[in-house]
RNA sequence: GGCGGUAUCGUCUAGUGGUUAGGACAGAUGGUUCUCAGCCAUCAAGCCGGGGUUCGAUCCCCCGUACCGCUACCA
């Protein structure tokens, strides 16, 4: 095999949504390219014209750029080459390991039952291939439109694969496989390899599925006589139950990962270390450190099972990376679609936003927590939780609000040191525990149990909204009872 | 069924012919604290089974088992 640049390619039939499989692949394909200073291209296979839905093209291109695995050169879309590949059929007609096939599909689906029955692996009979050219042409004459056959050689193909070493089929495991169609058109295996050669790729990098494919593309390559990618067939990516991923089984496809509010930099690192070990005793990287790292030394060929816990606590990580002006970029809109307040009022209070991101920041596992987390900080028309409310809203707790509202109110600055100090201060006199403030409070400014640090919070909501809501809870103790 | 691949804590993985088999997530416990989270510390948890080869196998070989994939005029 010729040193040839390296050129690698992702192609994914737009039949449904990108799932992480397919994700992963596009990503250890652009790892090796970016490392290596190669190309990355995109190839569409749309030629199946009963599953792909050019509806599916535009959400597969969206989820590639949300992992930001741009890709090179312009898209290529097998569903416009039916020329090319015509032409490489007429070359591959001309060569002796081409033959035509009149048995229609009933005949085939015969034979394929009566394999079954006999417990046998289905294999084509080659009943064609014994068809003499009179006989052939009295067929052709006919009107009948004949497949396309490739008469598998005899012996054994081996080819080194990138991740699991020499390989080897048998070539009697494999039958006369159908190259192209009644139509002309050509099928999934001749496409590929007539794509793969003409587009330059030098490196095939795909899930394991494919290995007994590469086996059919290889005879076709050598019938073509064209020069070989090298190939690597990575491990495929598991469900909990051991299944293969898939849509069917309500697998999350990548955009509904986006929308849960992973990052996409945490979905690139954990997909990255799924299949694939830079070796050493650290996993959280950059998209920079995947790419220096990335070697196809470190693939390995055992399934991975995707676990959705690890890649939260992937994104926990790569949260927590982000500053906060970043953080308050991907809260702005989850907010705003939230419902707790509107751009425009999020664009006159950035410095307000970016303190509370900066507030929430550790707490956060995925982005959209920071709706559920921080929503209080936008909007007043929240609800007491009602175990706290319970617990902290009775008499006492009333009493200690309203006293405690009081002094805030009083305060001439509203610092955390003032803030504490007024709190401590109401202890005391009271002979209390500070929580015993603290957690009514809380629930009065966020209605909720549990948050930031009182003080903290306290000074990020300001003076006014703090003695505000702590009034209104005063309210509604009294009214309540 | 046939063919192929894979097998290290629950999960993702590192590792070596001689190691206390390492890390991460999840779990447990303790500490910090106004809560939650975080952070820190500690703990628990693994070489699929059986044969070989060898002074010695988690590692090499064989068999078994399990799992995964492929087995279309789909891609």
């Amino acid at each position: 095999m010729s040193e040839r640049p390296v050129k690698v390619r992702i192609a994914p039939s737009p039949t449904g949504y990108l799932h992480v499989g397919t994700a992963r692949a596009a990503l250890f394909n652009y790892l090796y390219a970016r490392h290596n200073d190669g190309k990355f291209v995109l190839r569409l296979e749309d030629t199946d014209v009963a599953r792909s839905k050019p509806e599916f093209i535009q959400p597969i291109l969206d989820a590639l750029k949300w992992l930001e695995l741009d890709w090179d050169e312009e898209i290529v879309f097998q569903s416009k080459r039916s020329e090319l590949y015509a032409e490489y059929l007429e070359r591959f007609l001309k060569t002796d390991r081409a033959y035509h096939c009149f048995c229609s599909r009933e005949e085939l689906e015969a034979e394929r039952k009566q394999a079954r029955a006999d417990k046998r692996s289905m294999k084509y009979s080659r009943k064609c291939l014994s068809l003499s050219k009179e006989e052939i042409q009295a067929k052709l004459d006919a009107g009948e439109k004949p497949v396309v056959r490739v008469k598998i050689p005899e012996g054994a193909t081996t080819y080194e694969d990138i991740v699991s070493g020499e390989l080897t089929r048998q070539n009697e495991e494999l039958e006369d496989f159908i190259v192209a169609r009644s139509d002309g058109s050509v099928t999934y295996n001749f496409a590929v390899v007539v794509d793969d050669y003409d587009m330059g790729i030098s490196h095939v990098i795909r899930g394991n599925d494919h290995i007994t494919n590469t086996f059919k593309q290889i005879i076709l390559y050598n019938a073509l006589e064209l020069e070989l990618p090298v190939f690597g067939h990575v491990p495929m990516i598991l469900r909990p139950d051991k299944k293969k991923v898939s849509k069917r089984l309500g697998d999350k496809d990548v955009g509904e990962y986006q929308n849960e509010g992973i990052l996409p930099e945490a979905m690139i690192n954990y997909l990255s270390l799924l299949g694939w070990s830079p070796k050493v005793d650290n996993e959280i990287y950059s998209r920079q450190e995947l790419i220096d790292l990335f070697d196809t030394s470190g693939l390995n060929n055992s399934n991975a099972v995707f676990d959705d816990e690890k890649l939260l606590a992937f994104n926990f990580s790569h949260i927590q990376k982000k500053s906060d002006h970043e953080l308050a970029v991907l809260a702005a809109p989850l907010l705003v679609d939230a419902g707790v307040t509107t751009k425009y009022w999020l664009e006159t209070r950035w410095e307000f936003l970016r303190q509370v991101v900066g507030l929430l920041r550790e707490r956060l596992h995925r982005m959209s927590d920071i709706v559920t987390l921080g929503g209080y900080f936008f909007d007043f028309d929240y609800t007491y939780d009602p175990k706290a409310e319970a617990k902290q809203f009775h008499a006492e707790g009333a009493q200690l609000l309203s006293d405690l509202a009081e002094r805030f109110e009083a305060l001439d600055q509203f610092t955390h040191d003032k803030v504490e100090a007024a709190l401590s201060e109401l202890a005391e006199e009271r002979d209390i525990k500070k929580g015993k403030i603290i957690h009514p409070t809380r629930l009065a400014v966020s209605g909720m149990s549990i948050g930031p640090g009182l003080y903290d919070l306290l000074v990020v909501l300001g003076q006014r909204t703090v003695v505000d809501r702590m009034k209104k809870a005063v309210e509604y103790i009294h009214q309540r009872s």
